[in-house]
DNA sequence: AACGTCAACGCAAACGATTGCACGAAAAAA
DNA sequence: TTTTTTCGTGCAATCGTTTGCGTTGACGTT
């Protein structure tokens, strides 16, 4: 009587029918008289009648809502990802709860606990930097839970992930130094657990390789945390520090370029005639600085609205998740500004 | 039998027990031997069981979900006011179901539809800009339905709403540009339906008053969607065409902020010397602008917080909505930084 | 011996909706 | 007129859990 819901039960009673009948009418079953049928759904109409969805869940043992597992929603890639996943699973009647980890394996698994409670159709998880056992993932595949990994991709046998084509995003970006006449281009790197990280750098020594160029072991550098201040004492450390001195930066998150463009500026380096620097990502910032950073630009409206539209085909069994071996790879585009461009 | 989840009934049954002694049991309920109790907690444990929170649900009419409503998510403070939301709920045992309305009333009212009929507990809800009519919020509080408001905050009798002090950071603002001797501060403002716009631009109003100065009211120029293309624009037309030129801004919002800074730096006008600059929300960017963007912070996670905090006591009757007259205003703060202090 | 007390548990209804099956009446076929 | 078919509807079980009330048997009291 909470909300003054009308039930199945009020408008059964109301006509002098069986709730039986009234489900039925309200689903244009056959076997209901038209009449019936039109007295049924005035009154409906009349009493404002919704379906309790909480009933329908315990019957159908779906929820029609589907669960986020993020690291963290305060970043702009994953609210953009967010958005997009908000956006098809709205348009397709499903509801959506948000977790975030922040980055704590617990808490991951505690949600997942809750959310399955929840008879939740789903997951879409980006599983956090310390994740590296699968258990209470691949625990829950085997038993066909649907489940969508995005961005942070397993390595789990018969996974279905969408990812960014980082490889592509670092071998562009460094290639674009390169052809701006950088020689001793700098890595950033991101968590080297993850997978995201690894491309990257794999796309900058292959870039590196493929136009003649050595690799400097000593350029690549991991900032695990992704913080301007660290990115400002690595680069710092690299630009003071090391023998031959980096003249480019390829940064593996836009953050850490901007604590390579401060270590520059406290240098008195001029960028980007004196230094060159790129980042990943494409925040909004970006392109607000001075001089406008450079950047992998990252679909992640298109991630997360791809993500959902694979994870409910997958509880709808429009599509099998055994025919998806690979993981989806979305394009990435590098964005030119004036951080790498040299006049 | 998806998740091959157990159910009380299969204890029940592995133990030759009625269910609701496996139910009084589980919940230590008086009139259950201590035997009987071991054995069913041995048992709980061993199939692994897990209450259906669904059948919960529907018995107890909760749901322990609360239901968030935010324009859009990809926006810095908003996202970090759905992280602070986020923790409150999830330290207290609440599931969040997030719907963004993208600024539009019709999905405002389907969500609180959707929302509804999965028996939601709460509403933690900021409306859209164009959302003139609150009947679908009143028709619900009427019924002593718990919604709390953030940031924009209705004109409807005893709604309890959780804003943040925009009077004083725009008073704190723009006395702080007046007492950087700029003379002609002009106010690139938010849209006027929005009661935060409007506080902002009294707080302008009372700062140039109480500091003798008088307002001219072609210096307040409206900027509805709150773009940096839009702001540029207006700025650019008050530089060019105004009588009197503004030698400073105070914006209503960052992204506001950066168009103004285009526009004078398109008109070779030096930050902050010819011209000061002051924005509002504090984003992310501002520290990495060059210079650096000053800006009045809003405490968004502490908005998010607050505000679940408050609509979790109001669902567990912790405290009466009819106590809460006025609107809980969080603290403002003005962080200066190198757009608005003349050297 | 007859009765009351109490501990320990089961029955069944309820939450709201769905659905296989059965039933009665009317209409059609014989 | 009798039999069969069809149509429209109701009954009751089900999903998993909770809970008021009833039942059972053991034990103690007079």
């Amino acid at each position: 009587m909470k909300i003054g819901q009308a039930t199945i039960k009020d408008i059964a009673k109301e006509l002098g029918v069986s709730s039986s009948t009234v489900s039925r009418a309200l689903k244009d079953y056959p076997g209901i008289s038209e009449e019936t049928k039109r007295k049924v759904k005035e009154v409906a109409e009349r009493l404002n009648y919704r379906p309790n969805a909480v009933a329908l869940s315990l019957r159908k043992s779906r929820s029609f809502t589907i669960g986020v597992i993020i690291p963290e929603v305060v970043h702009f890639f994953f609210s953009t990802v967010i958005s997009g996943i908000e956006e098809v699973a709205q348009a397709r009647g499903y509801n959506v709860i948000l977790t975030q980890s922040n980055e704590s394996v617990d808490r991951e698994k505690s949600s997942i606990e809750a959310m399955l409670s929840n008879q939740i159709d789903g997951f879409l998880v980006c599983f956090t930097k310390e994740t590296k056992d699968f258990d209470h993932f691949s625990k829950l595949m085997d038993f066909g839970f649907p489940i969508v990994f995005f961005d942070r991709i397993p390595k789990l046998e018969g996974a279905v992930s969408v990812a960014v084509d980082d490889y592509k995003g670092g071998y562009e970006a460094v290639s674009h130094l390169i052809e701006q006449g950088f020689q001793n281009i700098a890595h950033l790197s991101g968590p080297k657990s993850l997978k995201i990280s690894q491309n990257r750098e794999r796309g900058y020594r292959d870039a590196l390789y493929n136009h003649g160029m050595q690799v400097n072991e000593e350029f690549i550098r991991e900032c695990p945390t992704g913080t301007t201040e660290e990115a400002f004492s690595v680069a710092m450390d690299l630009l003071e520090n090391s023998k031959s001195k980096p003249d480019a930066f390829f940064a593996s998150n836009d953050m850490a370029a901007v604590g390579a463009m401060r270590a520059a500026r406290k240098l008195g380096l001029r960028i980007p005639d004196e230094m060159g620097i790129v980042g990943f990502s494409n925040w909004q910032f970006c392109s607000m600085l001075e001089p406008s950073l450079s950047s992998v630009a990252q679909p992640g409206f298109k991630m997360g609205s791809e993500s959902a539209t694979l994870l409910l085909d997958l509880i709808e069994k429009k599509i099998e998740g055994s025919s998806i071996k690979d993981p989806i790879i979305l394009n990435t585009e590098l964005l030119v500004r004036n951080s790498s461009v040299r006049r």
